[in-house]
DNA sequence: ACTGCGGATGTAAAGGATTACATTTTCCGA
DNA sequence: TCGGAAAATGTAATCCTTTACATCCGCAGT
């Protein structure tokens, strides 16, 4: 490669990543060779030598909830601008996870993460650069940089919305007891109920469409509520279709608010209510932050996106 | 680190990939080494030496459509267990995309790929690895393995299942011009319609909830067909809610089938017939397969899997 | 004409693990 | 006790880029 363009390797990097400091025919031509032989630079021998690998660990919890794929979408999207490449691990909310990904930190194989992920911590040390997105960590930790909304205020405005429509027995189906997501949204809920004066009651789910088709079948069998928040859309969508398979009709019979806003729900029927988070914004930010920190400058910051409650079919008014 | 355990790092490396020819003391002396430090290989000098990036890439044309999700898994738990690591790349249906895949190639970051998508080729070359999943590629290529299942005769096989109940007049609702899983689904579709001396008709989608629910607001207002095949289910829950809205009944009204099974599939109101392919099969079997393949045995080969109609509630007896 | 400087390029030393080959140690049998 | 094979370990080259430093060239100033 080098030799086919009659110039040292040294001249051949210099081309590559500091285009100026090379006289201008010396560069065209290599160039034309690289053009030729379709020369990419090795990257494993760019990580060695340069002591970084220009990637980021994104950790996700589950792939399959479509909650994350915009997140991730606007991730790479400023990744790819940077030229830095992005690793997707699917990471159950088991324990041997976090260590998995401590693994590849310190291997080299990626610079920091993005944990989408309350679940497992940076460890003890705590040497590279993570950044949460969405879900905290489940200890509070100053000096790692946050990425979200308000989960419990916003939880606290979805109940609101319920109530200032006229519902009074208004149910929280919850998420997974372990999250801290499930926490702050129960806490919002709890906050606005208790203001409102009305009694907090609960359904248990684990944030999938699965359990939320279950929680409307327990529901419909015993005595219907007024309403029902839902601690994310995936159980919002399954309770409204469980509803329908009963026979209860949503919202004559009962009203139903969602979180998140994912793609499906202004497609349902009827069509979810629900809290909106600005997922590829927060995709993006978190990923600029990361990448600035990695570079040295950027303090530790929680930052705090708005989010906003989006009236559709969903409830009605009582 | 060696100097610690008080040997030479040929010694160290000899004992965690070659323990066996390591002395007993020797060996321990690294091993506690090794926890007291927290050592851990640096992959970029791995990789370097080795000539081999123990990655495989998996390039996936929409993270947000849940069918992959499983699939990946499949994948992830193949690859952790021979030690190979997984790069995600969301990568949308354009053609500028399919040379990021081939610089992740020919950059040694990855051994080879898995594919699942159509659309972007091994380029000219194609030096190295790839396995294509689900998908084949549009040009057919002897020497790529596919696997998947028979999308022609599953397709076939859910218009037969429409046909068998009764139904006449029936529609497909066709996925976007541009993949090969469209022409094949719609070839089935019109091999069981001409058999049964049927008329095809069709509407066309993209395969998101979005394009389901718009085309039954279009069937609603004109004239409602027996019954709907829908080239994938997220189009299929799209479009029963889309019926719904309208106050068309499913299956009463008309019958609906989807087809891949997706999670959500049976927790949709009425519940959803469709096609079912093997996902997490699929995703281990096609890792597999690369992975022996890069290994230098196994030639390439077409793997069909076994799929299987589902019936559930969305289509009635006529 | 010589010094000095800036610009362009080459030289060679990292970077950390692997591994062929060399060396040392161990152990057995004669 | 010694030779020699086998076992264990060390030495050093290698993988490919990057980059500090050395070198070389031409040109301007005195």
């Amino acid at each position: 490669m080098a030799r086919i363009a009659g110039v040292s390797t040294a001249t051949v990097s210099r081309s590559l990543s500091a285009p100026s400091v090379v006289a201008q025919d010396t560069r065209s031509r290599v160039e034309s060779a690289i053009a030729q032989t379709g020369y990419i630079a090795n990257s494993a021998a760019q990580m060695l030598r340069r002591q970084e690998a220009r990637t980021v660990l994104v950790a996700v919890p589950d792939l399959g909830n479509t909650f994350f794929s915009e997140l991730i979408s606007g991730m790479e999207a400023v990744a790819r601008q940077s030229g830095v490449a992005v690793l997707v691990a699917d990471v159950p909310r088991d324990p041997s996870a976090g260590k998995r990904l401590v693994e590849v930190l310190n291997a080299g194989r990626a610079d920091g993460a993005l944990l989408l992920h309350g679940a497992m911590l940076p460890g003890k040390g705590g040497q590279w650069t993570a950044v949460t997105v969405c879900e905290e960590l489940s200890r509070p930790t100053p000096n790692t940089t946050h990425v979200g909304i308000d989960n419990t205020a916003a939880a606290r405005e979805a109940t609101e919305h319920l109530v200032e429509r006229g519902h009074r027995r208004i149910v929280h189906l919850a998420g997974p007891a372990n999250t801290i997501l499930t926490r702050q949204r129960k806490a919002g809920y709890e906050v606005a109920m208790r203001q409102a004066g009305l009694k907090a009651t609960y359904a248990s789910g684990d944030f999938s469409t699965a359990s939320g088709f279950t929680a409307a079948k327990a529901m419909a069998q015993g005595e219907l509520p007024d309403a029902v928040f839902c601690a994310n859309d995936e159980m919002a969508l399954g309770l409204l279709n469980g509803f329908a398979a009963h026979g209860v009709r949503v919202p004559d019979a009962v009203s139903v608010i969602g979180f998140d806003d994912i793609a499906a729900a202004p497609w349902s029927h009827p069509t979810l209510s629900t809290v909106h988070q600005p997922r590829r914004e927060m995709g993006s930010l978190a990923m600029e932050r990361l990448l600035s920190e990695l570079q040295g400058d950027a303090p530790a910051e929680r930052i705090v996106l708005p989010h906003r409650v989006v009236p559709r079919q969903s409830v009605a008014n009582r």
